[in-house]
DNA sequence: TATCCCAGTGTAAGCGCTTACATTCTAAAA
DNA sequence: TTTTAGAATGTAAGCGCTTACACTGGGATA
């Protein structure tokens, strides 16, 4: 059993034709049920697998859906994916998962892959790329859709939730608890629009208060660089009395260091996060962030795309809401 | 644009045959250069790419290999997934993921999907599922690996570790603290190997204490789930002084509702957990247990899956070392 | 100058599948 | 009994690609 069995073998060794091989597996009910048993018998004694080359290249349709992530390495993305290859998964759609590392050209690969393997639609993180990403996917007609993120007016395709209010609404609120000295650690914003954002929507509602000297440092998604970058901001004077980080990831991370420094959150110093990812609530103390529901995001995602699908028409974007949830990683500076 | 291009608008287009049109993408250095940067010119200009089932086909080839994966909600085969596909990438194989959701018929499907995409190889996770996925694969003679668990003396290949074993020296390790009143909050060892494993190296080493009467509540691998675990065994009479989790998941959402109920770990309840995933040594106390080396363990799948693809012969298994890591969550019994 | 070689290119078969159309068979209607 | 509809099956084309083989033309060799 040196190479994989094909239609024409099973057809053989039944003794009828490739078509009602074919036919059995893609429409039971046009074969009589004494050949149908035959044939399935054959499939499953050669443990014949349709090669899904030759059929896509007949049907010239996949059931197939791409998604490129910039990581898996990490939860951020884990819970919004899970539930949209649940929904597809539900309408007989495979989705096929690529990674790009948090880099274009990577993703550009992944994405001319996905396609080349049939993909029928594509899902992508974020809105920042190179025109020549946008350019292959308009070219080729591929629908695709924008997760994590949401542009109010634009012609394309989002589903998500709007990073900058959000992290404007947050930093408002952590301005609520009196803090005038505030230092962000922000995601890498070079090619994130998320990470920057965030950002901006921080610096905004500071500006806003009055205040135009937010120290920040850009750190990687992990809790090592977190740490990194808290013990960074910890050197300026003077010292900042609350962080907001661009993600949870990163607050946990710099609250762990806080901590190893004998510093107590929230009385020495305030650490807010952002998307409420699982690890928030159960850190301690539990991370006051910005709540996004990602399984609703996914879930969301994976209609919208199929809706494009089915019509060949970009659909309406949809905003995701958030919500800011306060724990207890926030609090009154003490030195007032 | 309605339909993707093929090679042969490629072809008509640039003013040359289907032949040099591939050749160009496949052996640039087969077609003079005049030639080659007029049909990439075409190439790009109509965003061609190749249809990966055409080439499939016609190559018998696919530079491709799958991994079913329990589940994408949860760290703990993130890491070692994201190491097996960089290693892969190096050598120019795609990766294709598929999820079972712990559920051996959806593994089957999502193999028989993978392979029907062409996978030349296979990763999967652990080593119980029904025999007719087993035989399918023999029949197929689909090259495979079996990581994140190890079984000596057996003709597959294993790349993993021997989670009785390691759950056996936690379990003694636990035991030198003199604790003699013992629980565990297994993972659901219905059809998971690693979960039932631990379990049993647990009671192995009980037993040879002289302890009999192991507490055990199985639990799926979610916080929440653990939490409620933990309040089942928090019942009980007398109290367990010690609790070993099937995973570090498991140990976090235990010792989240340990303190919710205002018990101090481990002054009040040891807990212990397995894999070391990056959130034990955040969590306060920082978590005791079984550090696995998932990154290496990713790599070394990816090493020998791929010489088994080249090689067409099944590799000898490798064991991975794992190692019990003393944090903070372990202590002495307080009531001795 | 005649011959050969070979780099550059074209021709066409075939990879495994689906499906329109052709063919055969069965059973009910005439 | 003959006719006929329609169910069951077969035939063969074509999906996009690679590649063995055939062809061409110009330099090197004899």
């Amino acid at each position: 059993m040196e190479t994989a069995p094909t239609l024409s073998d099973v057809a053989r060794k039944a003794g009828v034709s490739t078509a009602t091989v074919s036919r059995c597996l893609n429409a039971p009910d046009k074969v009589i049920s004494d050949t149908r048993e035959r044939v399935l018998r054959v499939v499953n004694e050669l443990g014949y697998t349709p090669n899904f080359g030759g059929r896509a290249l007949a049907m010239q349709r996949t059931h197939t859906v791409g998604a490129v992530i910039p990581t898996m390495d990490n939860s951020i993305f884990a819970t919004g994916l899970q539930a949209f290859q649940q929904e597809l998964s539900n309408v007989g759609i495979t989705l096929l998962v690529g990674c790009s590392n948090y880099n274009s050209s990577d993703e550009l690969e992944q994405i001319k892959a996905l396609v080349g393997r049939g993909a029928d639609g594509l899902m992508l993180i974020g809105q920042e790329r190179p025109n020549a990403t946008y350019e292959f996917l308009e070219k080729r007609n591929i629908p695709y859709v924008l997760a994590w993120t949401f542009r109010k007016g634009s012609e394309k395709c989002y589903v998500g939730f709007d990073n900058f209010n959000a992290a404007k609404q947050l930093a408002d609120y952590v301005l609520q608890f009196d803090h005038r000295n505030v230092a962000m650690i922000a995601g890498i914003t070079a090619g994130n629009d998320r990470a920057a954002d965030r950002l901006n929507g921080v610096k905004h509602s500071l500006n806003s208060a009055g205040l135009d000297d937010l120290k920040v440092v850009e750190s990687a998604y992990t809790l090592a660089d977190a740490e990194q970058a808290f013990s960074e901001l910890w050197q300026a004077t003077p010292k900042p009395t609350a962080i907001i980080c661009g993600n949870d990831v990163l607050a946990v991370g710099a609250i762990a260091r806080a901590q190893e420094i004998g510093l107590r959150v929230p009385e020495d110093i305030s650490i807010v996060g952002f998307d409420d990812i699982d690890l928030a609530s159960i850190v301690s103390p539990k991370l006051t962030t910005v709540h996004v529901p990602h399984r609703r995001m996914g879930k969301r995602a994976a209609e919208i795309l199929i809706e494009m699908i089915n019509n060949r028409t970009v659909a309406a974007s949809y905003e995701i809401p958030f919500e800011i949830t306060d724990r207890e990683s926030l609090g009154y500076p003490n030195n007032l």
